[in-house]
DNA sequence: GAGTTTGAAACT
DNA sequence: CAGTTTCAAACTC
């Protein structure tokens, strides 16, 4: 996974920026690791500081020889020297000997401040059979990179928990099994003490990543917690966990001492009692990633970023990248951070369902599309969504019910098993959206010790999102197969870009409401592709989408890869909301403030536009786009609507219009146009304007506004009303006419009823004429008999309810 | 539906 | 910052 790169981060808010780091493992010892158990999963706030815990060299050894875990800071030039294995207990270089000193593990550091952990030696050839260990972790490999002050990236490698026993057995085949995912983190400042905490569980190891908090910030830390998933058996499948917690407010911490993240995985780092660590947890169930000597080879992963500064909901959504060409097995990390609030979890490849357990894996595998969590945010009215768009996964998100957060399911390519596994506890590999579907909710607590690893500062440029301001949405139902298939080892990944955007390093505080970033196609891992936040929901709507950008992705495995868009653009919720228009831009490519849709931070869809850039597919130009308005005008997608001065409207337009012939009483006119019906303000600068409080052209506007939405509305309930009327004529008549047996009178009058009538009639005549009677008393005399017969016929469709043979005259 | 009007956005 | 051009929506016929 890969978090925010330096240079991303300097764009980032402060409130975002300040705290995050990776712990780095010179500052294990002596450190206390803070047990998930005592976190709390609910506000993700601590009260109390942290107890710490030490005991990190127990739980590894504890759990598996085979197991790996590392952690190294880039910045530690003794990591950085070279490739080292550490064998048994000895570190490989004094910085890691404290952190890592009790690792059993062997792991390599990469020349480029990259260490890998095999605990099994991934590269060497003895692999021992599941049968020895309780979990085969042979060729798995988590590799965490991290980006400390020198921007290398530091990469762990983890043993994944199930490969097959006949494979993994040679190096060869582990490498090439190997997957990996970074952890990026961005903090290229270097006053600022992020604790990254990495922890991963495996069953047997039952890890569980803690973060620990100063005094001072224990209170505004809050600890999200994804996808925890408690091991029974010594044997189960390992589960990495990142917990991030973020304090609350950054900002009241000062200096270094400001908010830390924390990422938590296999191991936790442990941070010095005086540094506020944001944790992050994440877990991977079924990391069955295998190694990766080169960290290169990592797909990019994301991290979604929204400033925190306007009230926005910020969506994280990360892909699991997976290379196309690398078969590797996908690493599903669980991510759950909090930073300030529960915001974020972003779940990747799970390789088994909720309740189900994805054992080993170790074959190289298609990779099925993973879901993957989306997050929202926090009280915000707007939300931001970051898609890391690198790899070609498809993205779904679900909601779980009861969960604060929005989940995105992200599926990748490349592995995935595509049969449901019914989980042994033994075999139980846990993958984030196991965990996050079991608890539904981010705040979990993980039940196995956690193990403190210190990683180098890094800033996070997470947005947090509450979950409760994120737009619930019922996850469309999921057939078993898909979900099983899906959550089986895919390649989980942080949102953080590991490398640098490219020149474009948007004011991520300015970004349209609803923005992703994520790597854009074409430019590897390094781009951003900055998705609307409404593409988030318009995902809600697909069961599968996938992003057009990433062709390498749709080549793979034939996995899903139809993005369906909802219709209109619109979510669920937004088309009953606001209805938005398509637009028919021609010149402007969607790229400009004159498209409605670029405007308001939204991806075209079922418009009418040409040349439309304004998608995924065209994420890169998009970007260049954006940051070009940007510089135009910092707040050009900011609401324009927006709260004006003190005795003013509380609606004004945030500039004003300049309408000279329309009098600011047509649509022409911003301030009136159709939605906002706001009157100018003295920031205008139109003329004639007719738009204000006492102008009777206004008031009569308004008036016949107001009338003709009457006479409509009236209208409408008419017809409704009418049409409920005939519509219940029509089902109580209808019945009747073609049975025959209906409850009229005139039904009745058939044939033989018509004639038998008339001969009642005629005999009548006859009587009043054999009787003599005068033409006026005949007549009446037939009328009257006339009128008696009309009584029988009406009596006898009364009868005929309870008897439809009684029709006679 | 084509053409015109309008004003914001973009450009100079 | 002002003037001009471009653009797409709003409007008219």
């Amino acid at each position: 996974m890969e978090v925010v790169s330096p240079e991303l981060n300097s764009l980032l808010p402060e409130e975002i920026m300040d705290t995050e780091a990776i712990v780095v493992v010179e500052d294990l010892p002596g450190e206390t690791a803070v047990p998930v158990e005592e976190l709390e999963p609910e506000e993700g706030q601590q009260e109390a500081p942290l107890p710490m815990e030490t005991e990190l060299s127990e739980t590894l050894s504890s759990t598996n020889s085979g197991s790996q875990l590392l952690l190294a800071t880039s910045s530690s030039p003794a990591v950085k020297s070279a490739t080292a294995k550490l064998a048994g207990a000895k570190p490989a270089s004094p910085a890691l000997s404290t952190g890592l000193q009790k690792l059993t593990a062997p792991f390599t550091l990469s020349p480029n401040h990259q260490i890998i952990l095999n605990k099994v030696a991934a590269s060497s050839a003895e692999v021992k059979p599941a049968t020895t260990q309780v979990i085969k972790q042979e060729g798995q490999k988590l590799v965490v990179t991290t980006i400390g002050k020198a921007g290398q990236p530091i990469v762990l490698a983890l043993p994944h928990t199930s490969p097959k026993p006949g494979q993994a057995q040679t190096g060869g085949e582990v490498k090439a099994q190997s997957q990996q995912f970074k952890v990026v983190t961005i903090g290229s400042r270097t006053d600022l003490k992020p604790v990254v905490g990495v922890q991963a569980m495996s069953s047997a190891s039952q890890l569980l990543g803690t973060s620990q908090h100063s005094p001072l910030q224990a209170q505004q830390l809050k600890t999200v917690q994804i996808a925890k998933k408690t091991q029974t058996s010594s044997t189960g499948p390992m589960i990495t966990k990142f917990i991030i917690t973020k304090p609350v407010n950054s900002k009241g911490v000062s200096g270094q001492t400001s908010v830390s993240p924390v990422i938590a995985g296999r191991v936790l780092s442990q941070n010095p009692p005086g540094t506020p660590p944001r944790t992050i947890a994440i877990s991977d169930s079924v990391v069955s990633a295998t190694l990766n000597t080169t960290p290169q080879s990592i797909s990019s992963s994301k991290i979604a970023i929204s400033p925190l500064k306007s009230p926005s909901k910020l969506t994280v959504v990360s892909m699991a990248s997976q290379s196309p060409s690398s078969p590797q097995k996908p690493v599903g990390v669980p991510i759950n951070v909090a930073l300030g609030q529960p915001i974020l979890a972003v779940q990747q490849s799970a390789p088994s369902s909720p309740a189900k357990v994805v054992s080993n894996h170790s074959a190289p595998q298609t990779v099925k599309p993973v879901q993957t969590v989306a997050v929202g945010g926090v009280g915000t009215p707007q939300f931001k969504t970051i898609f890391p768009l690198a790899t070609s996964p498809n993205v779904q998100q679900i909601q779980v019910p009861g969960s604060r957060f929005h989940y995105v399911r992200l599926v990748t390519a490349s592995t995935a098993s595509s049969s449901p596994q019914t989980g042994s506890p033994s075999t139980n590999s846990h993958t984030l959206q196991t965990a996050i579907e079991m608890t539904g909710t981010c705040n979990m607590i993980p039940t196995a010790k956690p193990v403190m690893v210190n990683t180098t500062p890094v800033r996070m440029s997470v947005p947090i999102v509450p979950a409760q301001t994120v737009k619930q949405v019922v996850p469309k139902p999921l057939n078993a197969t898909s979900q099983i298939v899906t959550t089986s080892q895919a390649q989980q990944r942080l949102i953080m870009p590991a490398t640098p955007l490219p020149q474009i390093q948007p004011n991520l505080t300015s970004l349209p409401p609803g923005t992703v970033l994520a790597p854009a196609p074409g430019t590897g891992n390094v781009g951003y592709a900055v998705l609307p936040a409404q593409y988030v929901t318009q995902l809600q709507q697909s069961t599968f989408v996938s992003l057009a950008s990433n062709t390498s992705f749709a080549a793979s495995a034939g996995i899903q890869t139809q993005a369906r868009l909802p219709l209109n653009g619109l979510s669920p919720s937004d088309s009953a909301s606001r209805p938005r228009k398509p637009c028919n831009c021609t010149k402007s490519q969607c790229l400009k403030l004159y498209c409605d849709c670029f405007a308001n931070g939204e991806f075209c869809n079922n418009c009418n536009c040409t040349n439309c850039f304004n998608n995924l597919e065209h994420e890169t130009e998009r970007l260049k786009a954006i940051k070009a308005c940007l510089d135009r005008n910092p707040e050009a997608f900011k609401p324009k609507i927006g709260k004006g001065k003190e005795g003013e409207s509380d609606r004004r337009h945030s500039k004003g219009c300049n309408c000279k012939r329309s009098g600011c009483l047509k649509n022409y006119c911003e301030c009136y146009e159709i939605q906002a019906k706001i009157m100018c303000s003295s920031i205008c600068k139109c003329i004639g304007c007719k738009n204000f409080e006492e102008s009777p052209e206004r008031k009569t506007l308004m008036h016949l506004a107001d009338a003709a939405e009457v006479r409509v509305q009236q209208q409408t309930a008419a017809k409704t009303k009418l049409s409920s009327q005939i519509s219940d004529l029509l089902t109580r008549t209808t019945p009747a006419i073609t049975s025959g047996g209906g409850k009229l009178p005139y039904t009745f009058v058939t044939k033989d009823v018509a004639e038998a009538t008339c001969e009642c009639l005629i005999e009548e005549a006859e009587r009043a004429e054999l009787s003599h009677r005068p033409q006026a008393v005949a007549e009446r005399m037939i009328l009257e008999e006339f009128g008696r017969c009309l009584m029988r016929i009406i009596n006898s469709a009364g009868k005929a309810k309870t008897d439809p043979c009684s029709i006679n005259c």
